[in-house]
Parts: structure tokens; sequence; C-alpha cells
RNA sequence: GGCUCGUUGGUCAAGCGGUUAAGACGCCGCCCUCUCACGGCGGAAACAGCGGUUCGAUUCCGCUACGGGCUACCA
């Protein structure tokens, strides 16, 4: 039988990087057996709806490139594929009186005062058990009630006596007393139907063979079972997936600031290796690959080694990874991405073509995200203020007075030289040092220092020489010697 | 509180009765080097605890501890 998953969203927001996982492992189970892969809208809540997020939706599988077979942009065989529009059609409405009809489901009337008044406070929690009280009441009632327009909702009935088992593929089987099974609400007083029960309902209307979902519905598996097993359906495949968490192990939330895919894009990152991390937030391959392509993914998938303990969300790594991206990138395809950047830093130098190139080498290797750029290469632009005691360096031997001591003899020798591309100048600074009898790193940091200010730079001293040219770097080393007090 | 799930280095994560308990990120050291980075080499660092089962448990079972989830007319 052909596989189908589905990635079924409540559109309420930016797209958290659990559901983002969740979609994928669904998307990957699908893809790896040729089998379909379907979105389906949730908007049964009406409260907390919000406006564009089912294009944030369609833009996020775009842009993380699972490509859905069937959904509500696209069409298909099993539709419509939006939760509110099922309502219209009257496709709950049925299967819940088909339920009734079964004594598997019933009309309740109860107020919200009553049911408040059945709560109890439990270690200053609140906890409700419905009890059964509308289920007493005669065909007759129920009916004058509907016909007088009574309020009203439709719960699930379940026994309270025995128990229900059901499979997980990954935490194997589970076995529930029904007397912890509540009656639950199948279709609100607003007619439409809870998650609860649309999902179940769409799922097997859907030909859904493997339900991948979050971990937060696993204790309320045995009545979706119930469901099925009352309307004579095949129970799916389920594999819930684990939480992902943030450093302090408590659920990612927006706090953290990089709870969502799009806060994540955001800061820089790219989607192929956001995709690829979240791959392996509780998953891994058999091999132990990590650099893995989405069409990689599809080919090793295998959902059997899911793990099923919660995975920090570790922020450092998913910068490594980014990085090994941007790193192995076609060079033309990186400057695509940094170009931009480099002009909103550098807009002179980002009109010289050769300036351009050069800069997108040196920071190509050592970026990790974007962002990180203007911060490497500013110092070209604008000479900052320093702090002299970074011209002492132990290990190449320097300290301030050297340092200013080789910037003076070094001036006279830079005003001499015309020719100040790399290699040339290179030539001759190397030539100059020999000659002095001084080592290389002696006479290079101190130079380094007084042309960017910076112990950390992207290039070394001649890179820099030949990119801020003759002029400019001049005024830089007298501007380090009048700071070393010369 | 009840039910339920989980627990291998700081983090991700192999392992599926017998291993010197992989690998990756991060950290530290060394090498390379005109700094940093890249790259190369090396290092510190883990089976939550206690009882079983077994010739032998990280692996199987139970209990405890800790953590998560559910306990809504939210999904």
């Amino acid at each position: 039988m052909k596989i189908r998953t589905r990635y079924a969203p409540s559109p309420t927001g930016k797209m958290h990087v659990g559901n983002l996982r969740t979609a994928l492992y669904a998307y990957l189970i699908a893809r790896h057996e040729n089998g379909d892969f379907l979105l389906r809208i949730e908007d049964t809540d009406q409260e907390r709806f919000v406006e564009g997020a089912t294009d944030l939706i369609y833009r996020t599988l775009k842009d993380t490139g699972l490509k859905h077979d069937e959904g509500p942009d696209v069409g298909g065989p099993v539709g419509p594929y939006v939760q509110s529009e099922r309502v219209k059609a009257g496709i709950y409405q049925r299967y819940a009186e088909e339920l009734v009809a079964k004594k598997e489901a019933y009309y309740c009337f109860c107020t919200q005062e009553r049911l408040d008044s059945l709560k109890q406070q439990i270690e200053g929690k609140e906890v409700m058990v419905y009890d059964k009280h509308c289920l007493s009441l005669s065909g007759e009632e129920v009916r004058e009630k509907l016909a007088a327009g009574v309020p009203h909702v439709i719960r699930q009935n379940n026994p309270r006596e025995g128990k229900t088992v059901f499979t997980d593929e990954l935490y194997g089987e589970i076995e529930v007393d029904n007397a912890e099974l509540d009656d639950m609400v199948l279709i609100k007083s607003d007619g439409y139907p809870t998650y609860n029960f649309a999902n179940v309902v769409d799922d097997h209307l859907m030909g859904i063979t493997h339900v991948v979902r979050g971990n937060e519905y696993i204790s309320s598996t045995p009545k979706y079972n119930r469901l099925y097993e009352a309307f004579g359906w095949d129970i799916p495949v389920y594999i819930h997936c684990p939480l992902i968490t943030d450093e302090e192990h408590k659920k990612l939330s927006k706090r953290s600031g990089h709870s969502s895919f799009e806060d994540l894009i955001e800061q820089g990152f790219l989607a192929e290796a956001v995709v690829n991390f979240v791959a392996l937030l509780g998953w891994s391959p058999e091999d132990n690959r990590e650099i893995m392509s989405l069409n990689d993914l599809i080919d090793c998938f295998d959902y059997h080694r899911i793990s099923k303990s919660p995975a920090v969300f570790d922020y450092q790594k998913l910068r490594w990874m980014n990085g090994e991206y941007l790193k192995a990138m076609d060079p033309g395809n990186f400057r695509k991405l940094a170009e931009p950047v480099i002009r909103e830093t550098l807009p002179a130098f980002a009109d010289d073509e050769s300036k351009l190139e050069k800069l997108c080498a040196m920071v190509q290797s050592r970026v990790e995200i974007l962002p990180d750029i203007p911060g490497m290469i500013r110092f070209f632009g604008e000479l900052a203020d320093y702090d002299t005691a970074i011209y002492c360096h132990k290990k190449m031997k320097t300290d301030e007075a050297s340092s200013l001591a080789v910037l003076k003899e070094l001036i006279p020798f830079l005003e001499a030289q015309e020719d100040y591309s790399n290699d040339v100048i290179y030539q001759a600074l190397s030539g100059w040092i020999t000659e002095h009898g001084y080592k290389n790193g002696y006479v290079l940091w101190p130079l380094r220092i007084a042309l960017s200010g910076l112990a950390t730079t992207p290039c070394g001293a001649t890179e820099i020489l030949e990119l801020l040219g003759r002029e400019e770097s001049l005024r830089r080393m007298r501007k380090g010697v009048s700071l070393l007090g010369g």
C-alpha cells in the first residue's frame, strides 16, 4: 500500500522548529517510500486564527523544499484540505451524528457554570472530569432541547472499565485504563469540530497511513483509537516525535529567540542548513553522516531510528553547520549572498569588482552566518580607535616599543613602493624583512595591527595593504606611530 | 494528585548481553601560518541511583530520583 503522510498545522503564526521537524519527518517518511505527502490546514479554532498564517505555511514549506503533493493550494482528490471548508460541507457533523446513533457519542447541554462546578484544584492545577450527566438524557429530552436551540456539544462516550491499548512505532505498546479516558468534546458549540475529532475523521478520509505528530498527543491517542474502532476504520501507524527543548530543557519557546524557522532565517541562517540541523535533532542516519541535503535525507531516512528522548536545540552547532554550508558553496553562489551585506558595510569597495571578489573570498572561509560579515570587514572602511596593547604578542616577540620602531622603519620603505598588489608587496616586504634580519611575524604583526586596529582580521597584512591602497595604508601606519607615542 | 513517556560526556548522538562505550558541536593543546579562520593531529569529558535476571549488563525487568507530556468547547 502506498504510504500517505500529512502535515496538519494550525494557522496561528510562525512555524515552530518542532513543527518544522514533524513536517520534515512526515515528508521524509513519505518520500523515502515514494508515497504522498499532503498539507491540511487545521483552522478549527477561530479564536487563535492569525490572518496571513496560511500563506506563511505555504512559503515556509516552499523555502524548506518540503513539497506537498496535495493541499489547499495544489488541490487533490480528497479535498477540501482546509478544515473550515470541510465544516461547511457538513463532514464532521455527519460523522459525529453517526457516532451518536451508535451510542459512541452523545449530545451534552451542560452550561459552562455546571462544567466549572465539576472542576477541582489538585496541586494548584485545575482538573475536570466530565460526569456523563447528559448521557442519561432521553431521546425525547434531547430532541426537545435541540429543537429549542439550546447550546450543545457532542461528546465521545468512553467506557469506564477495561483498558485500551495502542501501538506507537517508536514507543511500542501503550496501555491505558479506560477510566482515564474522559468524554472529550467532538463537536464544539459553535459547530466546529475539535482537533481531536477532525484529525481522526480527516486522516481516515484522506487515506493517511502514517500519523506523524508531536509527543504531546500520545496520551490522547487511546481516545482516537476508540473513535477509529467505533467507525470501523483502520488504525494508522503512529509515530510520535519527541520534543525539542531550549538549553534549560524547557519546551522551546518564543523567548529563546530562535524558536521558529522564520526567526532563524532572519538571523541569517540558510534554509538548507536549518533543515539539515533539525533533521538531526532526534534522528541520525546509520552511517553517521551529518551534512546532508534533503535528497540525502530522503534516501536514508528510516523512522525507526527516531529517538525517544527530547533534544536540546544547540544554537552553536547550528551556526557551525550553517558555516559548513557557506564554505562548501560555489564562490559564485556565495557571492550572491555576500554581496548585499558587503555593499551595505563597504559601499565603495563593493563597486570595485576586484575588491569585492577578494572580500568575498576572504570572508567565505571564516563566516558562519552572513551577519558575521560586517564585523569582519568594517575596518577596511574606517579605522576605529584601538588599544595599543594589542601590539604586544608573545609569540611574535612584539610589544609597543618594538612595533613603534618597526613601523617607523617601514614607512619610508612602503612610501617608496608603487605596486601594492598582494603578491608584489608580499615579495617586497619579505625581502625587506630578511634584509633587516627580522622574523616575518615581528614585522607583519604590528603592520597588520596598524592597518586594521584589530587583533583579528579575515586576512593578512599584505592583503590589507592591497585593499586599502598606498595612501590609506600609509595614513594608518602614521596613526599607529602617533598612538604608540612616536 | 492521577495517567503516561523519557534518562549515554556541557549539547546532538552511535550502541540494540561480552566494545579500549563511536562520531559531531563546543572547550583545551600542538602543527600549519603575515593574526584569526580553514585544514591536520592529539586531549579532557558520559552509561541517573539501587535492586534483580544472567557466567556476564549501558543494553532485559522492577523500584527510586529527576525531567517531559496529558489531564480544555487549544491544537
